[in-house]
RNA sequence: GCGCCCGUAGCUCAGCUGGAUAGAGCACCCGCCUUCUAAGCGGGUGGUCGCAGGUUCGAAUCCUGCCGGGCGCGCCA
């Protein structure tokens, strides 16, 4: 809609200036907002405004002018200029109700297909497969997941990447007490953190043990299979942790999406060599350096990325920049979009701009570090357990569920014990997520039980609460809200229109979240939605109505309004519940 | 020292490309269940948008400088 009215105010510049009222060169940007306050109309356009100094015009005076020359439009009612020159645009009602009309027939729900379409990597998650997967990863496997999944909505071809941790220098410490303990794998592997702990110990006690992990790490890169064979068997023990973790969490990540550092080990050489063949290269203090222009180090002396060291190992640098060169020249990526920590900024600017001066990505390869904030207990110190450790993704997700289960009996004790689970896991797991995925990624934010879990304000059990009430007029109307529904909507109420303006926001906010990587986004939107319709649900009755026509448009008004719902928690990875 | 991010109500957070009177929720106060799930709805109290300049018709938003916090800055990932 804002696009049309662009569209509408372009137009209408172009006439202006054809008929000399306005010099050509004008016709600048044409910006177009939602109207924050209903006073203001729908939309707003400050174009007056901004024009009016070159123009050389009072901006009223122009706005008057330019509302003069729009064309008729249907999808509008009225245009209004207001406070210093702002041009207020309302909708007609009749022809959004018609828009969703379309909509509520559309499996899309009006969505259009993205065009161009992309092909667009997604790297997500990303775990160490050393350790058990902590609290540390949740944001980057569920805002990746989102965003993911919102880009496969809008029609991009999506590949997930999850570029697991599985070839560092720890692993030979792993591969060395896995070798002197084979009996390891079927017990103390079950847990990872103490499989972890106990190889360190040997590790430190050690020193020939630590000289055979070391040996075991190059004797593993250079591909021996006996080492290739422990480190496989740790491998699957190792992912068969994370793939439950993702199931529990219902990301959509599985075995196929693994492409870890070692995925990457055979092209590292090439890398080195590709980087001598440009002249890149620099040898500093034994290591192989690509020195970058714009970064110092912290003595204001030029900052290298160090892709092979003094000893000859490459680092997470030079497996990157593989990784780059592979989604560029084997996947065809038009976009790369990096979930990775925040304080990893540094690295990959520097990582793209290498990649792209050594043609690893080209100039139109968009590369995007999607920065995310750490997460912090209640305390506002990182989140960790009682005696400082760090969190087990596991342990945090059982609590969310166990709570979860506990307050959905509290509240309704009749239910039996398998809906109980069933909505205290989606509960759970979705506040869990729905916290996280709520704030903007960028920042920190602090954990806490007690929030997330409320079923007020912003969270998960409100909106999923929401959701209920839909699917429940629909269980009393004996119909379902996906099936064709008699009737037309009507605009008749003020809860109704604003409803129905909010519906029709629904592809903006989806294309805004696929620019910019912000699944809160849409989590702002979605909890106006859910807001919106608690107030169109307490003020318009829709079974009990008289009026079979009004009835009829409420009916398909709460059906696009719980498929929006659906459709936008399901983006984000939430599980939608029936009744709770 | 240099760089990145952040600072909005007592707390947790929004604020889109600069726009009109800065918004939610929690907490606190007041109403609303014989009627589609009250896990809800309606209303109220609460702000020097860290501070100071600048640009602009207009700044929470852009620029500069301070203050405060987080993080990063050579062979871990």
């Amino acid at each position: 809609m804002k696009d049309h009215i662009r569209h509408l105010i372009q137009t209408a510049l172009n006439t202006l200036s054809t008929e000399d009222q306005l010099p050509a060169e004008l016709n600048a940007n044409v910006q177009v907002e939602n109207a924050r306050d209903k006073t203001h109309g729908d939309f707003a356009s400050n174009i007056a405004l901004m024009l009016a100094k070159p123009a050389g015009m009072k901006p009223r005076d122009l706005a008057e002018k330019i509302m003069a020359a729009l064309p008729q439009d249907a999808q509008i009612s009225k245009v209004e200029i207001a406070g210093p020159g702002f041009l207020n645009f309302y909708q007609n009602h009749a022809a959004l109700a018609q828009r969703l009309d379309a909509a509520l027939n559309d499996d899309r729900l009006g969505v259009p297909v993205a065009e161009p379409s992309q092909r667009i990597v997604v790297d997500l998650s990303s775990p160490n497969l050393a350790k058990e997967m902590h609290v540390g990863h949740l944001r980057s496997t569920i805002i990746g997941d989102a965003v993911a999944r919102t880009l496969e909505f809008l029609g991009h071809d999506v590949i997930r990447q999850n570029h697991v941790g599985d070839w560092g220098t720890q692993f030979g410490m792993l591969l060395a007490y896995l070798q002197e303990n084979p009996e390891a794998q079927q017990t103390e592997l079950a847990d990872l953190e103490n499989f972890y702990r106990a190889a360190k110990q040997r590790f430190d006690e050690s020193p020939e043990f630590a000289t055979h992990a070391r040996e075991l790490v190059v004797k593993l890169q250079a591909g021996d299979a006996e080492c290739l064979r422990l480190w496989q068997s740790f491998n699957t023990v190792s992912l068969s942790h994370c793939q439950e973790v993702y199931d529990r969490l219902g990301v959509k990540l599985g075995m196929d999406d693994i492409r870890g550092e070692s995925a990457y080990n055979n092209d590292l050489p090439e890398i080195i060599q590709a980087l001598q063949q440009q002249d890149l290269l620099t040898l500093d203090q034994g290591a192989q350096c690509v020195f970058v222009d714009g970064f110092k180090n912290s003595e204001d002396q030029p900052l290298p990325l160090i892709v092979q060291k003094a000893d000859g190992g490459y680092l997470y640098a030079t497996t990157d920049l593989a990784a780059v060169r592979y989604r560029q020249q084997q996947l065809n990526a038009d976009r790369v979009l990096y979930f990775v920590d925040q304080r990893q900024a540094l690295h990959f600017q520097m990582v793209f701009t290498v990649a792209q001066q050594a043609g690893f990505a080209s100039k139109d390869m968009q590369l995007e570090h999607m920065g995310f904030g750490t997460m912090n207990g209640p305390d506002g110190r990182p989140f960790k357990t009682r005696d400082g450790g760090t969190v087990k993704l596991i342990d945090l997700l059982n609590e969310a569920e166990q709570r979860a289960y506990n307050l959905v009996k509290e509240k309704n004790p009749e239910l039996d014990e398998s809906d109980l689970k069933q909505i205290a896991q989606a509960v759970g797991i979705g506040a869990v997520k729905y916290a996280d995925l709520s704030k903007h990624r960028a920042s920190d934010y602090s954990f806490n039980f007690e929030q997330m879990l409320s079923f007020e304000g912003n969270t998960a059990p409100y909106l999923l609460y929401a959701y209920t009430r839909v699917a429940s007029v629909f269980r009393r109307a004996e119909q379902s809200m996906d099936a064709p529904i008699e009737g037309v909507i009507e605009l008749a109420s003020e809860p109704e229109q604003t409803l129905a303006a909010t519906l029709a926001r629904f592809t903006e906010v989806l294309n805004n979240l696929s620019d910019k990587g912000t699944p809160h986004i849409l989590c702002t939107y979605l909890y106006e939605l859910a807001g919106l319709f608690s107030s169109f649900y307490e003020q318009c009755p829709i079974l009990s109505v008289e009026d079979k026509a009004t009835r009829a448009s409420r009916l398909r008004l709460a059906a696009l309004t719980g498929r929006t719902l659906r459709t936008g928690l399901n983006l984000l990875g939430l599980q939608t519940l029936e009744r709770m």
